[in-house]
DNA sequence: CGACACATGTAACACGTTACATGATTTG
DNA sequence: CAAATCATGTAACGTGTTACATGTGTCG
């Protein structure tokens, strides 16, 4: 949906092409989500077909430009004004990770921990680095807002990456206090098992 | 892919039917994140066909149980080994709309955060409310660290609700300490305008 | 009996990625 | 000229959602 209402909101600043569309998302974010261009092609003729955008056709150059109908206009107003909120949130797929981690026998949950904390670690220092190096290079052309909008969006990722960490720890913390506790591998089949039993080649961590 | 992985990650417990994996899924991630039984046998019959699992049959009693094969289980292995590193991280709705807002001229941003952080607010709320509710009640009947796995969840939807509010703040200050120096509306066109200008019927938001 | 949970599927569609095909223009 | 960039598309596939169809078993 995300892309769909991008384009939708591009096309506020006037009749936009294709190509252009996707250079001024990728722009704006600072290069951080790549917009694949044929998607913005396939989503432009949905935009079409749901009366969202106009064809404006080829304007002589080789350029096909859109321009945004009443509707349209509508949907990208609404699109800023109404919060984001879905009913569940997007999936996590490191939260499904973890918590299937720990109710399956023979994974290793601290080494799975560990090794994402690294890893989110280093991509903290990733968006660190480039966002000291930003802003200090040459202009890239975009409106005066243009920089902002990278700069913003770089600490959305850093935002995120310290939750994460500072939920990881948490997780750990948690998981050694539920070991210290009586933790039975799976003492009582709460659901009647089914007849074949798990192979004898289970791997097991340790 | 978290779909396809969470299956191989059941699964290595023994065979399991569609049905039942589903209730495994959501009783582990606290019914976070409902799965669908429809994608449940699509993705059973992908993860055959790629042959890391194997169709055992109708047991008699109507139930399909679907087995890990070798290249299945060590899929699953891998997938608690490696980190969730994806190259780009996941695209973030909330961040694109924030900067397309402040490179859109005639966008209430001020509003745009107001709106989205009491509405990240109540979520809080609802997940903080969910914590205390659950694990007072009566066991739901999964492993002895199924209440653990859901609580985890939870909590990290609280981190990422909390680390949200807090970019919002940060995105209300920074937008106004932009704003207070000179923000021009697009004086100079760094780009070609289109010949076709911007409809007057544009709105505003005040 | 009728409603509901259990259980397995199919069809249609939306969204996203990768790869490919085609041609114009620019630039070394 | 050759390579890169600009520009528009199509095809195939993976993933995810919604809705529908079908049948069994259980319980009030």
């Amino acid at each position: 949906m995300s892309v769909k209402h991008s384009l939708l909101a591009l096309l506020t600043q006037g009749p936009r092409y294709g190509y252009q569309l996707r250079a001024a998302f990728e722009e704006c974010t600072g290069s951080t989500w790549p917009l694949n261009i044929g998607q913005v092609y396939t989503t432009l003729d949905r935009l079409e077909r749901d009366g969202l955008v106009e064809d404006l056709g080829d304007d002589g150059a080789g350029h096909r430009h859109y321009a945004l109908t009443a509707s349209g206009r509508a949907e990208a107003a609404d699109w800023f004004v109404q919060p984001s909120r879905p009913q569940n949130p997007p999936r996590n797929e490191l939260a499904i990770k973890l918590a299937l981690a720990v109710t399956t026998p023979g994974v290793d949950v601290e080494r799975l921990i560990q090794a994402q904390r690294s890893a989110t670690v280093r991509a903290l220092q990733d968006y660190t680095r480039a966002k000291r190096t930003a802003g200090g290079g040459a202009e890239t052309g975009g409106g005066p807002d243009t920089d902002l909008a990278g700069l913003l969006v770089l600490e959305s990722l850093i935002f995120t990456a310290e939750a994460e960490i500072r939920w990881l720890d948490h997780c750990e913390a948690a998981v050694l206090r539920a070991a210290r506790f009586g933790r039975r591998p799976a003492a009582v089949p709460p659901h009647p098992q089914p007849s074949t039993p798990a192979p004898s080649s289970q791997r097991r961590s340790r």
